[in-house]
Formats: structure tokens, C-alpha cells, sequence
DNA sequence: CAAAAAACTTAAAGCAGTTTAAGAAAACAC
DNA sequence: GTGTTTTCTTAAACTGCTTTAAGTTTTTTG
């Protein structure tokens, strides 16, 4: 049940058998079909969530309502409206299923406690972050010194199995540009 | 001396005297003249920089040689190359003091021992990331949903000294947009 | 302080990507 | 399996920003 999620724990910090099901008692999970909101705008963000199987989308909404994928995340990532987890505002974003998806759930409230149960889990986490601060960046370069096509044809090359699942017009929202746009790359080549 | 990222790091986790004295002894401080390089790419990035004064930026090269911002860095700010600091492989990107810079360097090597004496400096380094990441998106955020012009006007007020400090064409760059560009929308109002 | 370098400005021509609108295809639900 | 909704396509008109190029101002340096 929460194998992956132990053995990418592994990857970064020693595990104990003990220490394993001391982390599995904090742990849930939740089913989300298709569409489904793991967390809707305006909502308190209350867990970080593990993507157990499945995709989720991270997105904000502009001005005039129009929705903007922020991020993606698969088996294997983490994801959460850091932005609000620490302050108990209420979310600025939302978080969607984009697929039938399984999410390994770790409570707000709960979080600390497990924090002083399992030490290591800080170090866990601050790796994990530096990853995905990393990867952020990496994605601001390559917003900036690349044009839309060249963006669309990295991606499809890197990650063809996103652009397999995902609908186009969200692989066309997270490079920044229309679905209009995406249409006439394909019709051009591949 | 080090009285700035002592109390930066009491805004997250508690310090006795006592752990304050170990915390310093693994500090070092650096200047930077204006336009020296904390970091250039193909180096290998050996520490985390904490900018006690003055103004750094991070930026990267693409195919035409043509430097991009990144990302600004100031007083109470950390910055490194997370993408190569725990791989040993050598920057992609540079960091440079944008004015006279003082910084307080925590080297790659001697972390671990720094962590493993005073483990809540993981959780400080947690805390701080969450932050730094949950901006990164926001920018992302930013990036996506503004045209140039409302993406000046907001960065010019939002953060005012910012554009006093940092010469325009870098501001342009951080921005997404050309300093011709820049100096249209100047010249158009404010 | 004079010369050189770096930073900023202006304006015209050009283009990468958007907008709009309407139709086709695929996926979903009952 | 048929009706409805969602996703994808095509194409023409448009626009926000870039490119280019030349000139001006400011800052740096010996």
C-alpha cells in the first residue's frame, strides 16, 4: 500500500522496519477520479500530498477566470500550495486530478508530530524541496530562452508519456501558449 | 558580524548562546566587488550563500551566449545552484554581486557536520526552501498571467528599491522583456 | 578631468504567438 | 449506441513585443 512512497523515503534518509510503520500511522489515502479537486481556490491547504499513481495539475487563475497550469506532478512527487501551508490562509490555487489518481495524504496538523517522531523526515523533506526548487528554476530558464516550439518539442521528446495523458490543451497552458498554437506545431511535424 | 543570519535563523527554529557560537564557526564571510562572480558557469558550486549585504543575481546562458536573470538575491536571502550543489557537477548557471556584496558562506563539505551538530538547522533550511519554492512559482505565476507592461508596474511597486538598485536592462531581463521594451513602457508614463 | 566603457533612449520594420470563430473528432454519460 | 459534452483543428486578422540601428547619457577608470 504505501510502498513507493517508503522506498523513495529510502532513497534520501535511513528507515528502520520500526521507524517505517511509525511513518506509514501518519499516513492516508485518498481516491480522486478524474477532475476531482484535491484542493479547490480559496480553500485551506491541509496536507501535502504524494502522487501515489496517476497525474494531478497545479494551476492559478488570472483576472478574467482563465486557468493557468503552474505545475504537473506524477508517481513519485510531491506537491502542495506551500504558499498557504505555512500561513492557514486560504489557497490561491488549485489542484486537480487530471487522471484517475491516488494520493498519499501527510496532515498539516499532524505533519510536526511526525517531524519529532522521525527526525529524518525534516531532511527528507529539505532534500525533496531542493529538488523541486531546483526543477523550478530549470523551468523559469526554460520559459525564457526558448521559444514556444522549441519548449513543445523538448517536453514531447523528455516526457512523452505526459503528452500520451495529458490533454493537449493543458500541456499548451503549462508551456505558456493556446491550444491554437499547439494544433498548428503538431499539423507542422510530429 | 553575523548578527543578520543569526536572527534569520531564530525567525524559524531556537539557538542557544551556546549553539549560536557553533552555527559561526562553520560561517564564513565573503565581499564582492561589483561584478565578481560568486559563482561562473562550469564551476563547481561549493556552498550556500546567505547575502548579508548588497544585491547578487543568478542567471543562465542559452545557445546565443545572451544572459538571462533568473533570479535577484538580497539582504536576507539564501542563493545557490541547488541543481549541482548535491551533484558535484559543474554550474549551469552563474551568480553575481549586482552592487558591493557581503555574503556568509556555508560550505558544501562542511554542511553535513554543520547539520548532524545542530539538526534543527535541517528544519531552518526546510522552512526557508518552502518559501524560496512556493516564490518560484508565484513568479511562475507572475510570468504567465501578466503581460510585460503589468509585470513592470507591479514589480516597480512592489519593490521600489529594487529598481533603484539594479540597472534597468537586468530588471528587464528578471522581467522577461527587452531593455528597449522597458524603456518604451518608462517613457510611456512613471 | 578626459577618454572609454557601460547603460539608456528612440523609432521603424518585422514576426511569434493570440484572438476569434466555426467545424470536426473524440470521449463520456445515460 | 445515441445524444451531449469535451477536446482538437484550421485559418485569417491582429497585436505585443522584438530586432535593428543609431544616437545620447551616465558611470567608470587611469
Amino acid at each position: 500500500m504505501f510502498d513507493k512512497i517508503i522506498a523513495h523515503v529510502k532513497r534520501f534518509v535511513p528507515l528502520s522496519p520500526k521507524e517505517e510503520e511509525i511513518l506509514c500511522s501518519y499516513l492516508k489515502i485518498e481516491e480522486y477520479a478524474k477532475k476531482k479537486h484535491l484542493l479547490e481556490e480559496g480553500e485551506m491547504c491541509t496536507g501535502k500530498y504524494f502522487v501515489n499513481s496517476g497525474v494531478v495539475r497545479m494551476y492559478t487563475l488570472n483576472e478574467k477566470g482563465v486557468e493557468q497550469v503552474i505545475h504537473f506532478a506524477i508517481e513519485g512527487w510531491w506537491i502542495t500550495d506551500y504558499f498557504t501551508f505555512n500561513t492557514n490562509m486560504p489557497a490561491k490555487c488549485g489542484i486537480q486530478a487530471v487522471e484517475p489518481t491516488q494520493i498519499i495524504v501527510i496532515d498539516a496538523a499532524e505533519q510536526e508530530e511526525l517531524l519529532k517522531e522521525l527526525p529524518q523526515m525534516e531532511r527528507y523533506f529539505r532534500l525533496v524541496l531542493e529538488k523541486a526548487y531546483a526543477a523550478s528554476l530549470m523551468r523559469t530558464h526554460y520559459m525564457f530562452n526558448f521559444s514556444a516550439e522549441e519548449r513543445y518539442r523538448h517536453f514531447s521528446e523528455h516526457y512523452p508519456e505526459f503528452v500520451q495523458r495529458v490533454p493537449q490543451y493543458l500541456v499548451a497552458s503549462y508551456l505558456g501558449f493556446t491550444p491554437e498554437f499547439l494544433s498548428m506545431l503538431r499539423a507542422k511535424k510530429g
